[in-house]
DNA sequence: GGAGCGCTGTATCGTATGTTACGTATTTTG
DNA sequence: CAAAATACGTAACATACGATACAGCGCTCC
């Protein structure tokens, strides 16, 4: 079974003329970026002529180079996608557990940040700090108790954080309270809802900043947020995993938290004084 | 220090124009792959016109389309080179937010399996997947919504879950309803709650099985429950975190889902019929 | 409420890129 | 050793791609 090019090209290089395998060997000595150069620096770097580097991908199936180059992206893609942390972290050579789902989960989380700056984080976090503001949090059918989860921490270090529950109605009422200083976060995730769209569209028009948890495709939300938080969700299970999301939110209470500092300390020492 | 364009995008995405937002939310979400491909190809994955990319490769201070793509392919070809330099995110040396919060966060949860035996977790997913009784879950102040987004699963593959929510009354009143058939899940995590504790022991007495989510130092609930799972919830932040038992959880949700397989699968065909 | 500015998309243009035709060189085979 | 076939590069070609000019629109700031 031949799945990758490169396989593709060991198999075939005995067949190849002679410059045809030079083509095949410089492009496997730096696999695959020359391949996705232009046909004018891949000849060059192998040191033949273009016409040649074209007969070399004709013969190993492609119809053009182009074809040839998309195929060398998705091989990168997936390689990218499913990171070889596996072989950078041994499965835990001890009592390793290791449940294919925890591994992956560990996985989607570093991937997650990876695609995350501290900067954006710091950004979104200044923004939810903005004491001029209020805060709407609301999430999707699985998503909800994220929104929830972080609405209830982010309520006791400051007034105005509300949790947009219940029905569609409800909430959508809750438009009128809301202005360019207020910020809207959302977790969305597929399959996408289409009240959440509405609701953001809305939200959107009267200038409220929208802060979008999402995962790796993006809800169409996208379009009408000031930040975007992807995370990876894919795991070994019937469900999408919102563990990464879960992990971002938690970062981000943390850094509010950390920002607040002064006044959530006063706020909390009252609430306890409430009890 | 920039060293990579995805920071440098992080840097700089709060200064841009909606639409070129849009491009770089786009490129981070499957970063870099989009960014080798045509800029036709780009501006129709974002949703917007192609001088629109244009002009956001330029504000990221390319020259042009090719040069931006250059940098790209280098910045892949570096990560190739030395799989074990795939710190895109540098452990940012100064105000270090996100790194040490979230390598805790994977701490944590390699020690939380690492104590949580297949067996365990099978018999509880067992429990669960016992379509004899019923399911309930409840949760503390900042838990809930553990206990929500664990019931939003299982009552779709499932009958007879329910999520005990709103006032303390209100779900001491269900009580009557549950028997030695019945299953309670209750997160608790420090500080624990009374109420819940109060719940727990009158549930136990009335022979119901109580599956435990808490922390290391364990919940007094823990003494009645059945099945009890010890997360690590200890982070550089003001709170505690909930992640380990957030991915127990989804891993749980997991396992039960295979058990009913066949069932199950036939229950979210149904209502998917019903949308 | 009006003037100005900045953002965004449409349409057009020049060119770099992949492609092909053809002639020369090299190897293979009878 | 001759003749044919294959390999390879040069050069001309067409197209798809990136770049640019411009106009419409919305927004902000007087």
């Amino acid at each position: 079974m031949i799945s990758s090019i490169a396989e593709l090209i060991a198999d075939r290089v005995g067949t190849m003329p002679a410059s045809e395998r030079r083509a095949a060997h410089t492009l496997i000595a730096s696999y695959p970026m020359i391949g996705l150069k232009t046909v004018a620096e891949f000849s060059a770097a192998a040191g033949v002529s273009s016409p040649t580097i074209l007969r070399f991908v004709a013969r190993l199936g492609f119809q053009n180079y182009p074809e040839f180059q998309s195929s060398l992206q998705d091989e990168l893609a997936a390689q990218l996608q499913s990171p070889a942390i596996r072989t950078l972290n041994p499965p835990s050579p001890g009592g390793g557990t290791a449940s294919p789902m925890l591994e992956a989960t560990l996985d989607n989380m570093r991937e997650t940040f990876r695609h995350l700056s501290d900067k954006q984080l710091a950004d979104i976090a200044a923004r939810l700090a903005d004491r001029r503001g209020k805060t709407f949090l609301i999430g999707g059918r699985f998503t909800d108790p994220l929104a929830r989860y972080m609405a209830a921490h982010l309520a006791i270090i400051q007034p105005e954080v509300f949790h947009l529950a219940g029905q569609e109605s409800m909430w959508r009422d809750r438009l009128i309270d809301m202005g360019k200083r207020d910020v809207l976060v959302i977790f969305d995730i597929r399959r996408y809802q289409d009240s959440l769209l509405r609701f953001a569209e809305k939200a959107h028009q009267r200038g409220v900043q929208i802060v979008l948890f999402t995962d790796q495709w993006l809800s169409p939300i996208a379009r009408f947020a000031r930040h975007v938080i992807a995370g990876r969700t894919a795991v070994p299970s019937a469900w999408d995993s919102s563990a990464a999301l879960f992990v971002v939110a938690e970062t981000l209470i943390g850094a509010v938290t950390r920002q607040l500092e002064a006044e959530g300390a006063k706020r909390i020492r009252e609430m306890e004084g409430l009890r």
